[in-house]
DNA sequence: ATGCTCAAGGTAACCGGTGTCATAAATCGC
DNA sequence: GCGATTTATGACACCGGTTACCTTGAGCAT
């Protein structure tokens, strides 16, 4: 594997005997031995057709015996293009971000490609320049785009404008299909509703995250629906628009505990707001699930932590972003890119122990 | 700024007029237009003394104009190294891990570094020769390592050997100070002896993280000397070792509460293990902090969403970060690489609810 | 005036790959 | 059996920068 030492060996022009010893060996050294033009060697690397069986099984022992790696800078600079996939950001949950980020890594794991992670502030002013500047600085291979930077119509102009492939990730198709990775949120949402619903509970609020999510807007829509379909209503003060953050949930979890009559279960478009909710539960002197049952959303590591362990539905984060990262090196391969089974990443419930039957 | 179109006016040769438009300036555009080698312009770029201050002048005005940035592709390729700086890890609390990217994506802004991220598994058998494939295919111009792969001595003699540079992350020094950065966790234990001295407990119990890291080693030896100085001696069973996990915070939160006498304090080497020693109170029937103290470490997110929200020491784990890619981008610039005032990083208590008084 | 030094800048090769095009060898049609 | 394709390969320029080395001219001592 490390016989690197053979390139001096074979090479014997005007350089002395010993030295260049420890270089990775380049495409130059292979042709050499393989007695080659770099040029054939390079048709070995890119898999071209047209090269003769022979030559090619003559060119790979040569690689494989020196371990050989085409360098991605020249590659790169070469195709004008580099190997490098971004992941473009500005949810602010850490576990959100590290699990999209190991699922994008899974992906790219052994294809040779890397991950430059780039977090953002849509309201930046200079974002969308800055976002120029960097995909085109880096020449990047592609863009991954989660929620809520997927939305951002602005930021997909732009990567189609200066031709960066992109996949973006959202609660519902934003286009074309084959550039997304469409995550059913109302499903998650309609997931909780039945739960609750089988447990009897019949005043039942919810707290949103910000609509101008569609996250937040499919998981309530999901919610209210499959409470609809099954004739529970939910007046209008029961349904609060959050901010997807601990403080929002605790607030509007004070709010809604002070209604008349108390709801008996809560559904929070996230986990954060949850353990808002259950914060403002204990201050209200209330036991969970006793008095209060209440569901999250997203199943991060924080649902087991809390008291009691939270009832959450799982958002597929990890398996998501591998998806989209799959999607973006395999490009369109084989006629269309491989179809995702959909049903691998659909949102489904975590039953723990914040959730129960309706009080009597 | 986009006034790129000017590139094509000013070239003329064998190209229809219109092509060759919206394509990124090069080198060559800038000499053409300020009338000088491109050498001269790379003269300029990397700063070199020997040019005349007209000259400079004159060429930054085009650079400017044309919005001109080096490719970093081939500056990479001839300078053979990259502009990526790696971040190697595996610590897996994702707060940790979002907290020392943010740290270092600070220090990397605007210097035309980027950031490639890399989680590992150090017991992983081809560990080490993965990392060596990574860092040398990728040239990376240096990386950074936190804890506990800053403790893995083949990994720094690996990237010795290969001429990486790197910063390590650590609790205490572990080689000569310049490739590292020291978080004196012990501090940090000090200051949680210190603030349940100050409530007077007296039966006091511990739970490290695992003794193998040094963080865990560290923050324990702060804590039991500060409690020694003070008299105050902490029984070998009363000293347990957990997993920074929550699950190890719970089982071992459950021995220590059956000790007789009970312990009125724990101190725990992170949050994740609070957060089970929070949970085993509960079990145990105790109210925190009236039966019970509890002092974490991390200060993460999760400790002000923890009942009662979590008194525990503050890493500065972003602050940490940003120190730690800096060194490495600026290097040895002006003799020594700028020294970090240490008080910058240090651990400091932030007390919560989760402690008081010791009970009477 | 001559020679030397040094600032200022240019030339050409090179970093390690790929694109384009030409060419040699192999296959095919009839 | 010979031109026309097709297959397989090489030569060479090029991607966008940098390094190594050379040239030029000004300033200064001799």
């Amino acid at each position: 594997m490390t016989v690197i030492s053979k390139t001096a060996a074979g090479s014997a022009e005007g350089s002395t005997e010993i030295e260049r010893d420890r270089r990775r060996p380049t495409i130059n050294d292979i042709a050499r031995l393989a007695a080659v033009s770099k040029k054939t060697v390079s048709r070995v690397i890119n898999e071209s057709p047209f090269v003769k069986e022979e030559t090619r099984a003559r060119v790979n022992a040569v690689i494989d015996e020196l371990g050989y790696v085409p360098d991605p800078q020249a590659r790169g600079l070469a195709f004008r293009r580099s190997f490098l996939i971004g992941m473009i950001y500005d949810n602010p949950n850490p576990q959100y971000v590290v699990n999209m980020q190991q699922g994008i890594l899974d992906a790219l794991k052994g294809s040779g490609y890397e991950l430059i992670i780039r977090p953002v502030v849509r309201s930046d002013p200079n974002f969308l320049s800055d976002m120029r500047a960097f995909v085109e600085r880096q020449k990047l291979f592609g863009v991954v785009l989660p929620p809520s930077v997927s939305e951002d119509e602005r930021l997909a102009a732009l990567l189609n404008e200066i031709d960066c492939p992109y996949v973006r990730i959202a609660s519902v198709p934003l286009d074309e299909a084959e550039s997304m990775v469409v995550t059913h949120d109302h499903m998650g949402g309609a997931a909780a509703a039945k739960h609750l619903l089988a447990h009897g509970h019949k005043v039942i609020a919810h707290i949103s995250g910000p609509l101008t999510f569609r996250s937040a807007h499919e998981r309530r829509r999901g919610f209210c629906e499959a409470l609809a379909a099954a004739g529970v209503g939910m007046p209008d003060a029961y349904v609060m628009e959050g901010a997807y953050t601990f403080e929002s949930g605790m607030a509007c979890g004070e709010a809604l505990l002070a209604l008349s009559p108390r709801p008996t279960a809560i559904f929070t478009g996230n986990d954060e707001m949850a353990s808002g909710v259950l914060q403002a539960a204990r201050k209200a002197g209330l036991r969970v699930p006793e008095d209060l049952s209440v569901v999250g959303f997203d199943d991060f590591q924080i649902a087991s932590r809390l008291w009691p362990p939270l009832t959450t539905v799982h958002a597929p984060t990890t398996d998501v972003g591998r998806i989209a990262a799959d999607r973006l090196i395999r490009g369109e391969d084989d006629g269309r890119a491989r179809r995702y089974d959909p049903d691998s990443i659909l949102p489904y419930l975590v039953v723990r122990e914040s959730s129960g039957p309706a009080p009597a």
